[in-house]
DNA sequence: CGCCAGCTTGACGAGCTTCAAGGGTTGTGG
DNA sequence: CCACAACCCTTGAAGCTCGTCAAGCTGGCG
């Protein structure tokens, strides 16, 4: 039974035989690219910056999936034909293949090592999209920012990258209004709103969140919370 | 590579064997939760009927991820914590758990053919939610269910159950509505809407699509659609 | 210094929700 | 066989949330 998304010793070991070059890349660049005529792509871990899964529609619109974090796989989930999702560099970032199969066991599929890893980070990947879900589908503007702000908060806690309540979010309004499904200007408006009410602190892209008790009270977040 | 969702005969005959006895079960009945105190299941395939894989806010809110279909398999990706999700019955159903590890391989984990399924299980289900977090996202109300019936056209028809572009949807508008993030008012006024357009037909549980490719325009349905 | 990207604010309108009431259909009990 | 209840669909009216357009502001950088 997987009880917690942290990895054994013998994995964290296991995934830093299986990385590859590092490679930077400017924001902005796509990382991976997920349609019908790209190849199929090793996955990725991000070392360093932001990346964002997104589509974008026909029209210009844009939706993101899910804010690809440091330490975060991407690419796992990318089949062929899946639809024209890519994966964005929103800040500078760091990035590195990532074998999670043995190379000594090439045809005999995953060992159990990799293809639990592999399992972990497809179940992390899976929630996310949901929490995703439940956030464009029921929660109102103010709703959204809140539950996102503690979900970021919460998956940036868990790799270090906080202090206190406090966290770098190297997104511009609008990026951050293509993930909630609203407009810039509402976005803009929601986060005054959270700042007058006590909630939230903002200085460039250093965020503080102040109170998340009442935040998560807010966002209904209890119900999607990960174990800590 | 992964080119289709369709299954070789020698796959369909293993997803046969590994198939346990069928149960039936009422609309409104809980076919599999997933929070922290429920056990691990095993997944289970869906024989007949409509189920939904939904999650249920504090305050009573419901947000439906995705429907199940005949043929689709559900609980796969059930994981203790990871939410208070759970699949619920739409309509009367049969449905049998599935076991996709081999029996002969209890402790090597899956083999190829089993591990090959899954993986195409997870990818569709990936997709889908991907779908769902678009409609959202960025469609508007009238796009959104033009979007929806889209897709469960397709799915129908990828198992055989539409008669040309007819079929049946066993869904009130009210849980339409909770799939699609709207209230059942407007929900139901934009299936007026696209009936007047003459995009749409709809008797009692009965739906036909008038003109798919108009349909697919409003819904920007292409950058999504599968290969055909 | 001036430019550019991003943030902020106001005014207005569209899209969607809510409340409310009426009507059709199915199943149930007198 | 009819009356009634329960459920769902339908429609109107009113109001709120959010989007759009537009303008001004701020800070970083050449």
């Amino acid at each position: 039974m997987v009880r917690t998304l942290s990895l054994t010793a013998e994995e964290a070991n296991a995934v830093r035989t299986g990385m590859g070059p590092a490679e930077n890349a400017p924001p902005g660049s796509e990382l991976a690219k997920d349609d019908v005529f790209s190849e199929l792509r090793s996955p990725r871990i991000l070392l360093q910056g932001w990346a964002a899964e997104q589509q974008v529609l026909g029209d210009g619109r844009r939706q993101i999936f899910r804010f690809v974090l440091p330490g975060d796989v991407f690419g796992l989930q990318m089949t062929p034909h899946a639809s024209m999702a890519n994966v964005t560099a929103v800040s500078a970032v760091t990035h590195a293949p990532l074998r999670l199969s043995s190379p000594l066991a090439e045809e005999g599929g995953p060992t159990p090592v990799f293809a639990k890893i592999a399992d972990i980070l497809l179940a992390e990947f899976i929630r996310e999209l949901q929490n995703q879900v439940v956030r464009l589908g029921q929660l109102s503007a103010y709703e959204r920012v809140a539950h996102l702000m503690l979900e970021l908060y919460f998956r940036l806690d868990r790799v270090g990258l906080t202090k206190g309540l406090t966290f770098e979010m190297p997104l511009s309004q609008e990026i951050l209004a293509d993930a909630l499904g609203l407009s810039a200007v509402h976005t803009n408006r929601v986060l005054q709103k959270l700042r007058s009410d006590g909630l939230l602190e903002i200085q460039r892209n250093t965020y503080c969140l102040m109170d998340l008790r009442k935040l998560a009270l807010i966002a209904d977040y209890g119900a999607l919370r990960r174990p800590i």
